[in-house]
DNA sequence: GTCGTGACAGTAG
DNA sequence: ACTACTGCCACGA
């Protein structure tokens, strides 16, 4: 039988963005990778018109940042689920722990 | 069916 | 650390 997420790729994209729990992150290659794909830009673009009502911090770039017009934002939501961060003094950027908060859908 | 666009990824300088 | 270029894929006009 179908799934509701089998319709488009949008909606694929979305479901596995609110699979991402609190704390964790998912570069956008790899929730296309995740889809079976390898449309890490077309992730963002559905992203950017669909993320609005979801967790779109919890998905940031391979580098580790988050949307670059959205850092702020990203950086407060990520202080207040404890997201740990790296940040290097002297440098305006901080990037989260990649390492250590990866997370790939089950 | 073709072209342009983009909340990307990887490599090079 | 940075910018620049290329490759990739899905979508809208």
């Amino acid at each position: 039988m179908h799934s509701v997420q089998d319709d488009d790729f949008v909606s694929r994209v979305l479901g596995i963005v609110q699979t991402i729990p609190p704390g964790r992150v998912m570069t956008y290659g790899d929730v296309a990778a995740a889809l079976g794909s390898r449309a890490a830009r077309a992730v963002g673009q559905v992203m950017a018109r669909y993320g609005s009502d979801m967790p779109w911090w919890r998905v940031v770039r391979a580098g580790g940042h988050p949307p670059i017009k959205y850092e702020d934002r990203a950086l407060k939501h990520y202080n207040t689920e404890g997201t740990p961060l790296v940040t290097r003094t002297g440098t305006t950027a901080y990037r989260v722990d990649y390492a250590a908060v990866r997370w790939f859908p089950a």
